[in-house]
DNA sequence: ATGTCGGTTCACAACCGA
């Protein structure tokens, strides 16, 4: 089985993108995130020309997640057990469903803008709910895990230059203790290959070339539980995807299973 | 190098979020 995991910063706007990389890659189950489109407004009949059921979870302009599978798509669940809010509102950042007898929750951590401001705080309370989800997931005995955009560099090597980010967020200990919950909790990073240079980073700014001079960072995690861990025989930062004209500006992650 | 995108609106230019 392939799984990828894929912020694709508008689904609309990646569309030609997105079904050119589906029928080239062909993964069986693909977690979407940023989708920035309501949820009856995804291309679900696009997708479903190449063999894929949908589930969207979307509201209105920002955020927005997403599963793709050709394997079946069962037992959809929208936001996490206790989720927070923002200002009051809801905001679509979790979707999850069991696709061939394996469980994948697709996610968007909320960026947290900056240490201090509320985004921060409503970031720490949303992986905190992320782990409430993930520790009763992982007591369920089905292969599991959790794909997507993390806004977290685990360690100093998961960014370009570390001394860029002393007032920054995606690199602070509580945001890194949030992600050591997680691996207490039973889970493992599977870091993927870079295709090249020596970090598998998944995302590059759009500006100052930073793709170019590969000014990147690996935010975007696949963490799985003990059965779906031992499964993996591949992963690897498909690059090839953010590069040419309108990419998004992360690459999708592919993990290959032998379930 | 706050240099780019994508989406939205008191829409034909300026904003917000990333």
């Amino acid at each position: 089985m392939r799984i990828a995991t894929w912020n694709v910063n508008s689904v609309s706007a990646r569309l030609p993108r997105l079904l050119e990389w589906l029928a080239s890659v062909r993964p069986d189950v693909v977690c979407l995130q940023e989708l920035k489109c309501d949820s009856d407004a995804f291309p679900a009949a696009e997708v479903a020309e190449l063999g894929y059921e949908a589930a969207a979870y979307g509201v209105g302009r920002w955020n927005g997640v997403g599963v793709l599978s050709r394997v079946g798509l069962e037992d959809v669940t929208r936001g996490l057990i206790d989720e927070p809010d923002f200002e009051s509102r809801a905001e679509p950042r979790a979707i999850a469903a069991t696709c061939g007898g394996v469980r994948v929750w697709s996610v968007y951590v909320p960026n947290g803008r900056e240490p201090g401001h509320p985004h921060y705080d409503y970031k720490l309370r949303w992986l905190a709910a992320l782990h409430g989800t993930a520790a009763k997931e992982a007591a369920s005995g089905r292969p599991f895990a959790v794909l997507g955009d993390f806004n977290v560099a685990p360690t100093d090597a998961d960014v370009w230059d570390i001394s860029l980010f002393a007032e920054s967020t995606h690199v602070t200990e509580p945001e890194r203790a949030a992600l050591a919950a997680l691996r207490d909790a039973g889970l493992t990073d599977v870091i993927p290959r870079p295709l090249k240079h020596d970090h598998p980073f998944t995302y590059w700014d759009y500006r100052a070339g930073a793709f170019h001079k590969n000014m990147g960072m690996r935010i975007d995690l696949v963490y799985a539980d003990q059965q779906f861990a031992a499964a993996v025989t591949d992963a690897y930062v498909d690059r090839e995807a953010r590069k040419g004209k309108g990419p998004s500006d992360h690459a999708p992650i592919v993990v290959d299973l032998d379930l």
